[in-house]
DNA sequence: TAAAAAAGTGTCGAAACCACACTTTATGTT
DNA sequence: AACATAAAGTGTGGTTTCGACACTTTTTTA
């Protein structure tokens, strides 16, 4: 038998930050929240932990529930475990960001919970501790961008130079020199040309890449 | 009135990874589980978290109860969710990560709880899934003394250069040339040379060093 | 007084990083 | 048809950072 008895229980929720790469813009998908407290005010995507998934599982299915997606680069961000951050009851919230490819997810699963894309640099006011929440994830996945190709997850399968240079000046929220930064990618070996051109972007045409597997 | 009712609640603990430096060596403080499951084997200090406490003050709390100290550097490492993770019952742990300077704490408090210093690099068995939160933290001071001078809260006020490239040499796990290690400390502005000299650790004796304010 | 042990100190080459400007190519407009 | 426009694509040189590398100094102990 466990000695766990006289101590409390928690409701524990998981707010998932899902990112997404629109317009050359990094997006967060965001809806109003459908139940109180806070009903009507703008709020991450959520939900509770259930008994028998783990935290982890809980993430991917809050996020399968509201973009129909699986398989979805997603991490832990952290816990928020302050007493009064819900004004209803105290929850406990672990959170995660995603980041998806904005063509795939489901967009009818998405306006049943009235979701929408909100830009990550003129986020309106989110319920609770939501801002704080994304300014950390955000601040992370540009630290992370540094060093890994996490940007396959936010591009379509084929893209040009240019348009992977707009999502990293967007995550990381500097410009960057065009030739230093083809430079730096070109040293990576993440990336490969395909033979294809893109015409639909410019006039002239761009070269197509895709990312190696 | 929430909406929350329906969901369940969970036991929420907090596990501390205490760091200390000792003997050139990275340590972790860990302790006999006093208690079932698990009793009698080696685990992280822990406890649950209370109805008033946030979880920061939780693991402030823990921490202090069992080293005496308060103000201590300790930040989140993350949330563990599994559901089996503790053989009793399903309990969702927010693990944190302290360092301290092991001359200050109260080892009359540490002694009540049967709490030793380990190698870190040479760490037992430990109950559920203590080893990998170890390791992950490990793994995270190691990345952040690259950028931070968190060196400060494991060693004394004062301390020679040596002491101090032990210490990095010990969290990072590699071995640093002397010259190269010396320059890149010199060209952060954290630490200063008092005028003192330690002759305890050499025959020539040594410049202490303190890190600024 | 000789050996041992740790402190302390500088240089050079390689690699990474940053600033910087013009030509090419296709399209749309006049 | 030619001209304007718009984005693609491409190289160099200076600066800074990083890593490798060895000997002298100082004090204690045998």
């Amino acid at each position: 038998m466990t000695a766990y008895k006289s101590y409390p229980k928690f409701f524990v929720s998981v707010d998932c930050i899902i990112f997404g790469f629109k317009d050359g813009c990094l997006k967060v998908l965001i809806h109003q929240r459908p139940y109180e407290p806070g009903m009507g005010e703008q709020s991450l995507i959520g939900g509770f932990v259930q008994k028998n998934e783990s935290v982890d599982s809980s993430a991917k299915r809050i996020l399968r529930e509201f973009t129909g997606l699986d398989n979805v680069y997603m991490q832990q961000l952290a816990a928020y475990g302050e007493v009064e951050r819900d004004p209803g009851e105290r929850v406990i919230s672990v959170v995660y960001y995603a980041l998806i490819n904005v063509d795939n997810y489901d967009t009818q699963l998405a306006d049943i919970h009235n979701a929408k894309w909100v830009d990550v640099d003129d986020l309106p006011t989110l319920c609770f501790d939501h801002n704080d929440m994304v300014q950390k994830a955000r601040h992370m996945i540009g630290e992370i961008i540094k060093n890994e190709p996490i940007g396959c997850n936010l591009l379509p399968r084929y893209f040009t130079l240019s348009l992977l240079q707009t999502l990293y000046e967007s995550i990381l929220g500097t410009s960057i020199d065009k030739r230093n930064f083809r430079r730096a990618i070109s040293e990576k070996d993440y990336i490969q040309a395909t033979g294809m051109i893109d015409k639909e972007s410019s006039r002239r045409g761009a070269t197509l890449y895709r990312f190696k597997k």
